[in-house]
DNA sequence: TTGAAAGCGCTAACAT
DNA sequence: ATGTTAGCGCTTTCAA
């Protein structure tokens, strides 16, 4: 079908259309560009030799020209792992309309290598910069003063000045714990990752305010912080069954400890959700799917996480300035078995 | 520390160098790539200013030059899932190291996005192009006749003249039951995914292999061809136990499908490795470390298999000829509790 | 040892 | 309506 391409070894030129067009590579250019007054038979003509060469403007000369390369450099600390890949997804849906191509960096969690990768992206002349990680505690910045605009995604920068796109981690503790309410569950514990991390204890903050407008308090007293694992989940739920037994809801802070959770309630012989309500975090399908039941869980929008962060960059790019700051993407709920089905659709006043 | 990059907008460029080190442009050119006979008082002189100003050499003007670039595509249409990220990794270790970048391209598996993106890179003058999928089977080559080398990594090119690197299953689904016999099993059932996937073919047909050579035959006849999924998992462990209630190893054609199995068993009172061992297959860690026990997997060292795409499309880049064909990438066993400890340091004889 | 100039492929201003 | 030319940033002859 399309070998029309040339088949050789180089790549067509514009000089080689020209030439083959019988015309100068100015009105060559014109043609392609559509720029300029040209006859109309010029213009078929000059586009029937482009395609016969199979001819693809070269966009290195067009940047050197242009100060525009229509590239963005996208640095992770993630190894494209599981949070930044639909960071980097949704950045690529905004990028892409614009047609720009974007360079892959992963840094390894190693500075020396995120320095170095920085300096490559510069010297390719990318127009942005997109930087994302795999937890959202202020990182220290790529850069205070490079040359092309820089935006986070999914991490976020040390420095004031910069701008950074996260998940509201406490919105979602909100969301899960009114959730739980709302089916009507008022003896609510929660099991969760290490208390080190920045995600964690704003879910837990979110749960906190939540039950605390409802005039209520945690089953146990306060948070079970663990490790981000099942097997911290079925150990954390021994614990919270034997020292709590009449609980009635676990919001467990990511899918995969809730899996743990709900594991070791099934071998207890409790219910889910009719004896326990258990809600997860991430909307990791691969665990929430497979869990029995599959699991209720927060959905943290990466997507739109990176694509907002591609926009902002797309702005900043286009001229428009970016002050520093934080921006952060509501979590959506995605209602599975584990937390059964709402009550009646109440008019939540959390003062009666 | 480092604020020695222009401050404002503009990036260096050689002629900035050259005039604040009181040289001429080509004389910076020498000095910068330590090329020609420079008094090496010039030579510094010319360092300091590049320093001073933070001067990165334009890549694009470089490029333009050589008709290098130091890119390469990877195309995927695994939408940088759990495998093709390894791959992907595994390329960027053997790419990094040429200081070659990266532009990654996601086709979302549509073809018409991906011809986009071909020409796209074309147009970029990449070096080479990856592409990369999900599945082993062949596919539509990206193009017969283009002007740079093309190698295909987890995934095949239905053209014979192109190149693809993949796992080897056979040898995959070989290793799991010479481990199962290596560790006394004899009733050896196979629970796997859909039989229209070529992996999954390919593992059952290793095991046939194996088996066959010891003078015995699969639990139930033949493999359990079914879905990818833990449900799965367990709905063909239960056929399997009450079909073959003697069986004494299940070999799963994945982590997920093990996991379910490994539940099953659990609820069915066989205790896992004792009476029922239990092996998958992709080590996906999250999957394999988080069933009960952990369990015994079969690697494909994806990793690798984008090493060694990324090594034959650096040396093709590099002149060396690449005629076409498929060359496998061993998989690897990983112990875990699963399936026990290895019996006896036994010569295989499978004729004793 | 250094400088001047050509040219990589393209676009845009200026001639014709 | 078309052609000519300068120049983007760099490397590489070739002169000086």
């Amino acid at each position: 079908m399309s070998d029309t391409i040339t088949p050789g070894t180089r790549a067509a030129t514009i000089r080689d259309v020209a030439a083959l067009a019988g015309v100068s590579i100015g009105t060559a250019s014109k043609a392609l560009n559509g720029r300029g007054k040209l006859r109309p038979e010029t213009r078929e003509r000059v586009a029937a030799a482009a395609r016969q060469l199979g001819f693809q403007p070269n966009t290195l000369a067009r940047g050197l020209l242009r100060g525009r390369t229509f590239t963005v450099g996208l640095v992770t600390s993630d190894s494209f792992g599981r949070f930044s890949i639909p960071v980097m997804l949704g950045a690529e849906d905004a990028l892409g309309a614009g047609q720009i191509s974007v360079f892959m960096c992963d840094t390894r969690d190693d500075p020396i290598r995120e320095r170095h990768q920085v300096q490559t992206l510069l010297a390719r002349r990318v127009d942005g910069i997109l930087v994302t990680g795999r937890r959202t505690e202020p990182r220290p910045s790529i850069g205070t003063d490079l040359p092309v605009p820089v935006v986070y995604a999914m991490t976020q920068s040390a420095d004031p000045n910069d701008f950074s796109v996260i998940p509201d981690d406490i919105g979602g503790g909100e969301l899960a714990v009114r959730h739980l309410l709302a089916t009507g569950r008022t003896r609510i514990g929660h099991i969760t990752g290490p208390q080190r991390f920045l995600a964690a204890r704003q879910r837990a903050d979110g749960m906190a305010k939540v039950l605390d407008d409802a005039g209520l308090q945690a089953a146990g007293g306060a948070a079970f912080f663990g490790e981000w694992s099942e097997e911290w989940g079925r150990q954390g739920a021994d614990i919270l069954l034997r020292t709590q037994p009449d609980v009635d809801a676990i919001f467990c802070g990511a899918d995969q400890i809730a899996r743990g959770v709900a594991e070791t309630l099934r071998e207890r012989g409790r219910r889910i959700p009719d004896d326990v309500a258990v809600i997860g975090f991430d909307n990791w399908e691969a665990m929430a799917l497979g869990s029995r039941p599959p699991l209720t869980t927060v959905d943290m929008n990466l997507h739109k996480v990176g694509r907002v962060a591609a926009d902002h960059l797309l702005a900043a790019i286009g001229g428009q300035p970016i002050g520093g700051g934080v921006e952060e993407v509501e979590c959506e709920l995605v209602l599975r078995e584990s937390t059964g089905p709402i009550s009646q659709p109440l008019t939540p006043d959390p003062n009666d």
